[in-house]
RNA sequence: GAGUGUGUAGCUCAGCUGGUAGAGCAUCUGACUUUUAAUCAGAGGGCCCUGGGUUCGAGUCCCAGCACGCUCACCA
């Protein structure tokens, strides 16, 4: 058996992986084996021998395992690196048997490797496992991208992660604490006795938030489906059916524009609490970002873009009307008609619709004129009441809603009320809702009469709160853009 | 959807006013039992995103398309 690699001289890289592959099936060797049990990690190894002396050489033999990063001196030292860091293999052609050097000559960068040695530490200081043995985990077909420069082209990035995550550790480092970060609100709700649940995403009714949907079709039923925009209609069902505090954590839909802080598909937390009302739904929201906060980053003080969020303490509580009173100087609580508050909407160069209602033109001033210098986190409260078809009146102010939003960077990273329970009051809401569908409005609700009945039998007074899960993984790992909190964002078609 | 930028070797990038395509890493060969972005010498490797056009001649200029980034619009 040759290890001579010449022929393959002028062939494409992967042609020349393919040919050593071959030469090691010929050698009797299985690059694709079933298992091998590595005993050491690369940080338990080092902590097992952080004491044992530059140039020592134990006698303990030692399973290890890993893909090949780096070969140097003609294979004399590898890195192989699993998940938890580096370990340098060190061969010896004084030691090594002809058959493991037979093997040797055939690795590549990337491959994946599995070896048998004595541990021992260079005179560089370098821990370094001496080869025994050396297993072929899985032979690697394809070149990884650079190992100095790294992987740059964000569309390779997205379209092949496992690269990505490969070479930019970083990537990684996002993706696991998105992890730990919805674990850490999983932790804190059933702490409190929330209960988990399930609801469908194939909706035959559009409800619950003002979006555009994604459309599908079940062929038995022979009856177009939408992919959820919003579970809350099914949410609050399982309260009404008695269950006092639940909450689901799960993708919805919107077939709306993509860019840094859209993603067509999203992960978005729901939950539903009785005999709670939007002030508790806010102090819920603060200790749900500060526990996660403490769980992944160990403070509540968070760096993001070279700007400092303090999430700790209470958030102001600022409401809609008194936020744009303070910008504009406009007092839209004083204009008794719609047409008094376009006509100061225009005034400010805030374009709205000629037959714009009033709590259409105060949230949309306050969102040309406002959203942008929130840097929070602050939560803007007490919308008006037309935009909010599923809210409780206010309490003190019947043109208002209990409701608010949370903003941080700007950002609206969730959105909460003093839910709806009133059943005649929901019907008429609904079918204003109807009524601007009719009139052109794709984005409205829908009227959903089982819903509707379901509240009639009776839901107990109910604060709910909606919390965008990618924005906050994005303010707590500092990503720039949605898409590298989410592992495989969508991409058009190559 | 609009504007704008990018697309060249497996990867990261050069390529000026148009003249037959370059580097580093990676690959192959050799040297070196030494290293840690190992080093040294040599070699191979290109539908220059796609399709039109201008030109004696296009990676380069023009038009269209595709993909991606950024900004804006819609939205969470």
């Amino acid at each position: 058996m040759t290890t001579e690699n010449s022929n393959l001289a002028g062939l494409d890289q992967r042609t020349i992986r393919i040919e050593k592959l071959k030469k090691l099936e010929n050698m009797g060797i299985n690059a694709y084996p079933h298992i091998f049990n590595p005993d050491f990690t690369s940080k338990a190894l080092n902590e097992k021998y952080a004491t044992l002396a530059n140039e020592e050489q134990t006698e303990d033999e030692v399973k290890v395992a890993g893909r090949i990063r780096a070969i140097r001196n003609s294979g004399m030292f590898m890195d192989l690196y699993d998940d938890t860091g580096k370990i340098q293999i060190f061969s010896s052609l004084e030691n090594l048997p002809q058959s493991e050097k037979d093997v040797l000559a055939l690795l590549d960068l990337g491959d994946i490797i599995g070896v048998t040695g004595t541990v021992r530490r260079t005179k560089r200081g370098e821990l370094s496992v001496a080869t025994k043995h050396l297993d072929v985990l899985a032979k690697s077909l394809q070149v990884l991208p650079e190992k100095f420069h790294g992987l740059q082209d964000q569309d390779t990035k997205y379209r092949q992660r496992y690269l990505d995550m490969m070479i930019n550790p970083d990537t990684t480092r996002t993706l696991i604490m998105r992890s730990q970060i919805i674990s850490a609100i999983r932790e804190f709700l059933n702490g409190l006795g929330f209960l988990e649940v399930e609801t469908p995403i194939l909706h035959p009714i559009l409800g619950g938030a003002n979006a555009k949907p994604f459309i599908t079709h079940h062929n038995t039923l022979d009856m177009d489906l939408y992919l959820r925009i919003a579970p809350e209609l099914y949410l609050k069902r399982l309260i009404i059916g008695g269950l006092p505090a639940v909450y689901e954590i799960g993708r919805n839909f919107r077939n709306e524009g993509m860019d840094t802080r859209h993603n067509p598909e999203f992960t978005m937390m729901e939950l539903y609490w009785v005999y709670k009302d939007y002030n508790d739904m806010m102090d819920l929201f603060e200790q749900i970002v500060q526990y996660a906060a403490m769980k992944v980053l160990g403070t509540t003080t968070v760096s993001f873009d070279g700007k400092t969020f303090e999430l700790g303490g209470h958030w102001p509580r600022r409401s809609m009307l008194d936020l744009v009173k303070e910008e504009t100087g406009i007092d839209f609580e004083a204009f008794e008609t719609n047409a008094e508050a376009v006509e100061a909407a225009k005034k400010l160069h805030v374009e709205v619709p000629e037959n714009a209602s009033w709590g259409l033109v105060v949230s949309t001033v306050f969102e040309e004129k406002c959203e942008h210098k929130l840097m929070g986190p602050i939560f803007v409260i007490d919308h008006p009441k037309d935009i909010s078809p599923l809210t409780k009146e206010h309490r003190a102010n019947k043109r208002l809603v209990e409701r608010f939003e949370p903003f941080i960077n700007t950002w609206e990273v969730g959105n909460a009320y003093s839910e709806l329970t009133n059943p005649l009051d929901q019907r008429e809401r609904l079918e204003e809702q109807v009524k601007a569908r009719e009139a052109g409005d794709d984005e409205a609700n829908m009227m959903d009469e089982d819903f509707v009945t379901a509240l009639e039998h009776g839901m107990p007074p109910t604060g709910g709160l909606g919390m965008g899960i990618d924005r906050i993984v994005m303010i707590l790992t500092g990503s720039l853009s949605i898409r590298d909190v989410i592992a495989f964002p969508t991409m058009r078609k190559k």
